[in-house]
DNA sequence: TCTGGGGTCCTAGGACCC
DNA sequence: TCTGGGGTCCTAGGACCC
């Protein structure tokens, strides 16, 4: 019995949520900025047209943007996760078999669909998507995950495709295959794609006729699973219920060059809240904290980067308790005279957060520090996000990043609800 | 002046143990 | 001239993803 994979794959996934509350900006070039409004992360195909490109510095793209006449936004994960949730529901009244592969990706296995109907539905999920969520998507249909990538790629490009690529015992297969260069196949990144040229392979049909044991010695399995996958055989099952978290980060790069240790302490204690808030939502709990710090590799400046392991006399989500390891380790790594651009804060080993495993002689009292936590987040949750927030994250915060360009968050905050227009004023 | 953030997996090599 | 072998655990670094 042959595998049939489906990838769901939202075309230029945050633009177009931009475009579902504005959609004045439907056929105009449009861009979503990184956070710090840094880097161009999404484009819409009029953006891709004038030749900006992925993941360039907006200041260096200024001039297309400005003569294009872009518009730009910064990201708003707020409205991108929610309209995500969105995709994601839709696909389930498909089939229960769905793996929510990144925000806006995802795999649904259709084993169990007959092969002459599988085109078909294919565009019934395209359709329903559109209708109940506004979000354009691109449907990619094979017999491995590798291939459902191909053939969702080779759905963006065609236009006579609409949308839909089914490549299940396919005339068309190789055709396909041929299509895809050789760095957008998946799992073949910058490195991997110049050392396949080197020898002569440019596009996925030609990867596929690399002899894999080779391709075992020079990439490792990951990359003789590619290899495999691209000629039919199933090596990536569907991930229905993924493993368990591994590590959590939250990091940002300052509004401005920081230099003052005070300041880094306020940026560290912010973003360790943060990361401690993630830590409960998900009702983990984390024995190892790690903390970096570095200066701004794309200056003349002095370069200096750090970090620090710090372990935990138990596990906790404990917003004070992590506080005040997470400015421990500040105060270890912290060097005067540089200028320094982005901190962070990773936890990892992380457990289950219940039942408390208090050690020997641990002084907390942590049943009472998990309610307090309970009652934070809940007022945080009702009030708005920092409504109580913890002394050392400071009050100005004038290090924090840049975010000039945010669309309100129209699905997830009462006061940003999206408004009908005021009809103009007859004259 | 301006260059994102958050993840995972694999391998090699050293430390350590019997 | 001659220097075990094999297992486990940990870490750092590299590669990739969106």
């Amino acid at each position: 019995m042959h595998h049939a994979f489906a990838l769901i794959d939202c075309n230029n996934f945050y633009v177009s949520c931009e475009r579902v509350f504005n959609p004045k900006l439907l056929g105009r070039p449009v861009v979503v900025l990184s956070n710090n409004d840094g880097c161009i992360i999404s484009r819409s195909d009029e953006a891709k047209a004038l030749g900006i490109k992925m993941g360039a510095p907006l200041f260096q793209a200024r001039e297309a943007v400005a003569a294009g006449g872009v518009a730009v936004f910064s990201s708003n994960y707020a409205l991108y996760g929610d309209m995500s949730a969105r995709v994601m529901e839709t696909l389930h009244e498909f089939t229960p078999e769905v793996e929510v592969y990144s925000i806006d990706e995802a795999f649904l296995d259709l084993s169990g669909c007959r092969e002459a109907d599988l085109s078909e539905l294919g565009r019934r999920i395209r359709a329903q998507v559109y209708q109940w969520t506004g979000i354009p998507v691109s449907v990619g249909i094979a017999e491995t995950k590798t291939l459902a990538k191909v053939a969702a790629r080779v759905a963006k490009s065609s236009c006579k495709a609409r949308g839909v690529v089914n490549l299940v015992a396919s005339p068309h297969l190789e055709q396909a295959l041929e299509r895809v260069a050789i760095q957008d196949v998946w799992g073949i990144g910058p490195n991997y794609a110049r050392l396949l040229r080197t020898h002569g392979v440019t596009n996925a049909l030609e990867l596929r006729a690399v002899d894999d044991r080779w391709m075992r010695r020079r990439t490792s399995v990951t990359g003789q699973r590619i290899v495999l996958e691209l000629r039919g055989t199933s090596c990536l099952p569907l991930e229905l219920c993924p493993p368990s978290q591994r590590s959590l980060t939250v990091s940002r790069s300052f509004g401005r060059p920081v230099e003052t240790l005070a300041e880094v302490r306020e940026a560290v204690a912010c973003y360790t809240t943060r990361a401690a808030e993630k830590l409960r939502r998900r009702q983990l709990a984390a024995n190892v904290l790690v903390v970096f710090l570095m200066t701004n590799r794309f200056r003349d400046a002095p370069q200096y980067a750090a970090s620090t392991v710090v372990r935990l006399p138990a596990a906790t989500a404990y917003t004070p308790e992590l506080i005040g390891h997470a400015l421990a380790g500040v105060e270890q790594i912290y060097r005067a005279g540089y200028e320094f651009k982005k901190a962070g804060v990773t936890l990892i080993e992380l457990v289950p957060e219940a039942p408390v495993q208090s050690a020997m002689f641990d002084r907390l009292d942590r049943e009472r520090a998990q309610r307090l936590m309970q009652t934070v987040d809940e007022i945080n949750r009702r009030m708005g996000s920092q409504t109580l927030r913890f002394a050392a994250t400071g009050l100005k915060q004038t290090w924090q990043t840049r975010l000039e360009h945010r669309s309100p968050r129209f699905t997830t905050c009462w006061e940003e609800l999206l408004r009908p227009q005021k009809p103009p004023a007859k004259t």
